[in-house]
RNA sequence: GGGGGUGUAGCUCAAUUGGUUAGAGCAGUGGAUUGUCGAUCCACAGGUUGCGGGUUCGAGCCCCGUCACCCUCGCCA
């Protein structure tokens, strides 16, 4: 039971408030004890507010006052004060004021907090998550998480307004094969069966295209079963949409509107619409990978038809059954030789056989290990391929195409780090389209995307003779390197799936179990319909400029998947298994 | 499953080539203090050096094992 409620947050009193009786409730953030001073800052999350007790009041509030402590909860009535000009923070947004204290009311004690709830305080991560309540209560990550919620408010009044429907899907679904690892929930109601966690609402948004939902939209939580990373976690958010009798530019379109309503409401910028776009084939070409980062240049080169006859036999050779690419290093003809080194052995880790470096020298000469090795021609075909100038380093990949391209894209981005590329503030969204509809795996054709994608039209004809160069109406978006999401056309057509499936490799048999409601229900006039998932975790860690989708969430798990704070996952009783009808046979599992 | 990094006081870190009683800042506690704002000054308290084993006259430091956390490859969005 409290008296004192508030009539202010601690961050909205200002000069104009001068005179005035509030009172404030909130958290101690600071004690500044002069004896017969006292000044306390009252936190919450809309800011701070200090508030003065003063010997000219009753001497009783004073020896309370000198009671309180970090992160006591308290309620405090007093009058609002202009400061005197060299009292004035200029740091606080509340600072030309101070709070002159009549009534204090201590609400709740806090015993001392394992670390300081303040910003720019240096915790490690493992505590932070141990007592991420009180890691919580830091202004800073109570900015990430507002942040948060500004981006999926946008989010929702830009679909809102695109006349998108809020629709849920379920959580608890069948399993269904392909794609990520599933959460498997066990059924007590049906001995030896389990639901499985939705990894993805992905087939029930196209059965709400069936159901004639045209423009569907949720922000939903998926589960994956998989390994956890800086940007990776088990449970996540996903911005889902599915739309009917569209192509692939009405999503995008769709996509781009929503994110620059995101951009435009959180950060307050424009973002430059369209956002570029690069097929597949081309983004590996120029940047070795399928999520490039366009906020720097350095784009790779391809010199294998100039350097087929050279007598470097690294470059000859590669470029018969491979490729010889680069890409140029501006300004790093001056590294180390430990650089170099360090380098290669990066390029290695990757796959490389080897990196060649030149240094472009005054006049044009190339300079480095292997350059005694080139022929004539060779390096004036260098020079005009990597558009390298004096002052300039050119790292060189000779290897089979899809290596080379991998060992260049990960070289890029780690040169444009090292470089201090990648800091700029700017965001520089762009779609990465026509992707190959299948992959090679071991047994025959995987699908790249999934199963439900749709083929693009022309390609339909050479999809059994050349599998491997049927381009799918896929899309990713990606924004500076970071893959924000993808998306597909879907078929709608049985005749065109079946096809898909036959090459795929999947029986009538195993469809039928696993998919059959879905293809069943596209026996009853299914539109042609398509969509896209976004990542909102990653969304939100981008829009602050954070390389930690954790920062971003409110109790994330750990790269071993446990909460440090609750301990999950946990063991169960005897008792629950039993209704569960599990038995756990690891002697280990059993004794934790 | 593989590769790399880290682990010392509540927090962040130091500790020479293996050498005496493991230090500092912050936080904490007590005292002083009427204009601070991450207040200041004085004092005090605070340690199973992640854990287990080994080598050694002697281990925070070397070796083996193990655990936790982070980055990453595979995997996955």
């Amino acid at each position: 039971m409290w008296t004192l409620k508030r009539t202010h947050t601690c961050g909205e009193l200002r000069e104009l408030d001068e005179g005035k009786t509030v009172v404030l409730n909130g958290w101690v953030a600071s004690r500044r004890d002069f004896g017969n001073l006292m000044f306390i800052d009252v936190r919450d999350r809309y800011g701070k507010t200090q508030v003065l007790f003063s010997p000219d009041r009753e001497a009783k509030l004073l020896a309370m006052a000198d009671k309180l402590r970090g992160e006591y909860v308290v309620a405090v009535k007093g009058v609002v004060r202009r400061r005197q000009p060299s009292a004035v923070n200029p740091n606080l947004d509340t600072g030309m004021i101070e709070v002159d204290a009549t009534e204090l009311e201590v609400l709740n004690e806090a015993k001392t907090p394992p670390f300081e709830i303040r910003d720019l305080v240096e915790v490690s991560e493992e505590v932070r998550l141990q007592y991420r309540y009180l890691d919580l209560r830091r202004p800073e990550m109570q900015r990430h998480i507002i942040t948060r919620h500004r981006v999926t408010h946008a989010i929702r009044e830009s679909m809102n307004r695109q006349g998108f429907l809020d629709i849920e899907t379920p959580y608890l679904v069948k399993f269904t094969p392909g794609g990520a690892r599933n959460f498997l929930v066990p059924s007590r109601l049906h001995p030896g069966k389990f639901y499985a966690l939705a990894e993805s609402p992905q087939i029930f948004k196209q059965l709400f295209m069936v159901a004639g939902y045209d423009r569907y939209f949720q922000i939903a939580r998926c589960f994956r079963d998989e390994d956890l990373r800086a940007d990776r976690q088990i449970e996540f958010t996903q911005l889902d949409l599915e739309m009917s009798f569209v192509q692939p530019d009405d999503v995008m379109e769709v996509v781009e509107q929503c994110v620059a309503d995101v951009w435009k409401d959180v950060r307050g910028v424009a973002v430059g619409r369209p956002f570029p776009r690069l097929t597949y084939a081309e983004a590996m070409r120029s940047y070795g990978t399928d999520k490039p980062d366009l906020r720097y240049g350095m784009e790779l080169w391809d010199v294998t038809r100039e350097v087929a006859a050279s007598p470097f036999r690294v470059f000859s050779e590669a470029a018969r059954a491979g490729v010889v690419r680069g890409l140029t290093g501006p300004g790093c003809a001056g590294f180390s030789r430990k650089e170099m080194d360090a380098l290669e052995t990066f390029a290695k880790g990757w796959g490389a056989k080897g990196l060649v470096q030149f240094k472009v020298e005054e006049g044009g000469k190339l300079a480095g290990g292997a350059a005694k090795f080139l022929g004539e021609g060779d390096a004036a075909a260098l020079l005009d391929a990597s558009k390298a100038r004096p002052g300039d380093m050119m790292f060189l990949v000779a290897d089979e195409e899809e290596r080379a391209a991998t060992v260049l894209g990960a070289l890029r981005g780690h040169l444009a780090e090292k470089l201090g590329l990648t800091g700029k503030e700017e965001d520089h969204f762009c779609w990465v389209v026509d992707f190959p509809m299948f992959e090679k795996v071991e047994e025959g054709l995987g699908a790249r995307h999934h199963p439900f994608t749709s083929p693009k039209d022309d390609d339909l004809e050479i999809l059994e003779k050349e599998p491997l160069k049927v381009k799918a109406k896929a899309y990713d978006l990606v924004l500076n390197g970071v893959e924000l999401g993808g998306g597909s056309i879907r078929i709608h057509r049985g005749d065109v799936q079946h096809r898909i499936f036959r090459l795929l490799g999947l029986s009538e048999e195993y469809l039928k179990d696993r998919f059959g409601f879905l293809l069943q229900a596209f026996e009853y006039g299914a539109p042609p319909h398509g969509g896209i998932a976004l990542g909102i975790d990653r969304m939100a860690m981008l829009a602050l400029g954070l390389e930690n989708i954790r920062d971003v969430l409110t109790f994330p798990k750990t790269q071993r998947a446990v909460d440090l704070m609750t301990g999950a996952p946990g063991t169960v009783t005897e008792k629950q298994l039993r209704e569960l009808h599990l038995d756990i046979t690891s002697a280990e599992e059993l004794s934790s």
